[in-house]
DNA sequence: GCCGAAAATTGATTTGAGTCATGACAAGTG
DNA sequence: CACTTGTCATGACTCAAATCAATTTTCGGC
């Protein structure tokens, strides 16, 4: 199992480190900011130590303190429905934002949970403010990242609404690829960081469907699929069968 | 058919107006800000002639310049597949914005269509990022904007990915109801803004199968529908439905 | 390494939603 | 006004996904 290290600099463990050594700096909040900047930003960033799998990073109307980034691991969002069921609204990769939900309500307005062993930047909300009040990138960059969640909200709302079990399946598969690919990981090659049954909730199919259609695209030669190894055999036919819409 | 007007002020037509005078007030942008705020705010707002029934507001991947607040009318926002064929990601009622997706790329990620007669307030957003710089509270208010669109998505997704024809369509059904509600409209009779072609889209079913539940629906006394004009006769069983899951 | 629990797969069957086809009705057009 | 056009409703039939059930595989703890 090599797990691909996302610890921002080789320091003493605990040492602070600087956004400006992470390798996520591209795609994360500091995206195209100034090196002095990026080291005041650093300067407000708390590193936590790493959750566990299966771990509340937060609930459901907890008071609203901090944002945070996936630093490595990957976690889900969860809604709670008036009828008790858990549902899953995303999941999330290294260097994407969860909490930004938090803003309006100032508590959280859903669940966040690891799905693997995982650590996260944590960036307190007042200091973000205090900070790009005399940090226009930063504040740029803070609208900048509330504004690509809605976009691919949006996305995902079109994901989850597809007409059939297979095209909801491969354009999971497909959008986990490209988010691999903007990482500069293997975009045709990598570990579903979440569950089968996690599958289905987040796309309102039960796990035996999702357990079928893996097999059948497996079996067409679609994909290569052992236990949650994945290989895409054939990324132009996944797309095609993702998009292809009645 | 008596459409309820959401013009601001009794002025003369043209005439600038304030966001002080307008009904929205407590769901739209200059939520809970101070009067003089509200005044200067008003003051960048530019008030466009009504839209038609099926006219673009925007078109994805316009250079993105404005936010816009639906005043009268009913939107759609659609995005495109890569094959081409349009998909509806939301429904957007009096108060609610629509533009936010614009910031990250500057330019818009999806289209808006109007679905009936629509006058919207358009907010040119280098002067929201200038007035916002001198005035905390719409510095703030547009945060909490952005934050509050991506809760509505999260329920979105959770709406569209619900497994069952008759549960998507009552959560539509109740989240318009509960929407109408807060802006102090029936909550419990009310015109559908959207056709069952549209409703279908949204919510990844075919026309046939939303025109078969709404009957359905009907028949058990649960809803009442002619043509349009919707009337909820049984909510708790409504919320019910929807939220009931497996 | 062994054991029990949880997760995943696979099969048989039922059920619900899609597909195809038709007709009703309303709105718009020449 | 007749005629077209678009929207909606309904029926017959098919097919895909849910359900129910039984194994198999994997994984965490001892």
């Amino acid at each position: 199992m090599t797990q691909i290290n996302f610890r921002p600099a080789d320091g003493v463990k605990g040492a602070p480190t600087s956004c400006a050594n992470c390798r996520l700096i591209d795609i994360c909040l500091p995206l195209s900011m100034q090196l002095d900047d990026i080291d005041r930003l650093s300067r407000i960033i708390q590193h936590r130590r790493p959750l566990q799998k299966n771990q509340y990073l937060y609930r459901v109307n907890e008071p609203f303190r901090s944002i945070y980034a996936v630093r490595s691991g990957t976690v889900k969002t969860t809604i709670l429905s008036e009828s008790g069921h858990e549902k899953i609204t995303g999941f999330y990769l290294p260097g994407e934002l969860v909490g930004l939900d938090g803003i309006a309500e100032n508590r959280y307005t859903c669940s966040v949970v690891t799905l693997e062993t995982t650590s996260v930047c944590e960036i307190p909300f007042v200091q973000i403010e205090a900070l790009s009040a005399q940090m226009p990138s930063l504040q740029r960059n803070v609208l900048q990242m509330l504004s690509r969640e809605i976009s691919h909200d949006q996305q995902r709302i079109s994901l989850v609404s597809k007409s059939s079990a297979e095209q909801r399946i491969a354009a999971l598969l497909v959008s986990l690829s490209r988010r691999y690919e903007a990482r500069k990981l293997a975009a045709h090659e990598f570990s579903l960081p979440m569950s089968r049954t996690d599958m289905g909730n987040f796309l309102g199919l039960t796990v035996e469907t999702v357990s079928r259609v893996l097999s059948r695209l497996q079996s067409q030669n679609t994909i290569h699929l052992n236990r949650k190894e994945l290989r895409i055999l054939d990324f132009a036919l996944l797309l095609e069968i993702a998009e292809d819409s009645r």
